[in-house]
DNA sequence: GTGTGGATTATCT
DNA sequence: GATAATCCACACC
């Protein structure tokens, strides 16, 4: 479970930045026609999504943007969360600086390439493991768990439509949080379909055990 | 507040 | 050559 937990990178001179995970997307592998692995297609593009679980996939898209994925499955096992919006707790100076025309603080981070100009993730933290790494890194102390009754969930941003994989409960956030990228559709989640539901999120979130950092 | 279109390039077909 | 897990500015309500 990455909702709830918080990114922090330290920048070269020091700097120390960080935001509390408001929304992720789960990108469920081979299967997943939306997943960047779907088909096991392997390229020096997604290649880090091949990985074990705790590596950091970031890539570059629409010309313009890098997006960034904590890969959550064993190795050869290609599946992968998106973090697409932070609240932003540590280092807001560094952030507004590097994000000039966000005109309110919780814009910062508030979009899946807006947290990786903020947080200064671009193609140099490809690959890097989570774990192990002196700069950038996930905490996950137990203060910080989400209950599920505060987790909204809607179908994944911009990955245009025409089958299941469209319309999948794959986008998860904090209900209501103001840091979020796009509202979700109806502010809760139907009783019939929720405990299934929600163990299926904490399933695809979930990247190990529970101590000082994901793994 | 909502909706539209432009920016800009790696990657794959 | 088409596409893309997007963002922003601007027009309009």
């Amino acid at each position: 479970m990455l909702l709830g937990c918080t990114l922090v990178r330290v920048l070269a001179d020091g700097v120390r930045l960080s935001g509390v995970i408001v929304e992720t997307e789960a990108y469920v592998g081979v299967r997943d026609r939306a997943c960047h692995s779907f088909g096991g297609r392997r390229t020096p593009r997604n290649e880090v999504m091949y990985a074990r679980a705790g590596a950091f996939y970031v890539y570059f898209t629409y010309g313009m943007h890098f997006c960034c994925n904590v890969v959550c499955g064993e190795a050869d096992e290609p599946v992968a969360v998106l973090l697409r919006a932070l609240e932003p707790t540590e280092g807001l100076e560094a952030m507004r600086a590097r994000r000039t025309g966000a005109r309110r603080d919780r814009d910062l981070c508030s979009g899946p390439a807006k947290l990786c100009q903020a947080m200064a993730i671009d193609r140099e933290q490809n690959g890097v493991d989570l774990v192990t790494s002196a700069d950038l890194w996930i905490e996950c102390p137990m203060a910080a768990v989400v209950g599920t009754g505060s987790i909204v969930r809607g179908p994944r941003i911009g990955i245009g439509s025409g089958n299941v994989w469209t319309r999948r409960l794959l986008r998860f956030g904090l209900r209501g949080h103001p840091c979020l990228s796009v509202p979700f559709p109806r502010e809760g989640v139907r009783k019939s379909e929720s405990t299934r539901q929600v163990l299926g999120a904490r399933a695809s979130t979930r990247t190990g055990e529970g101590g000082g950092r994901v793994r």
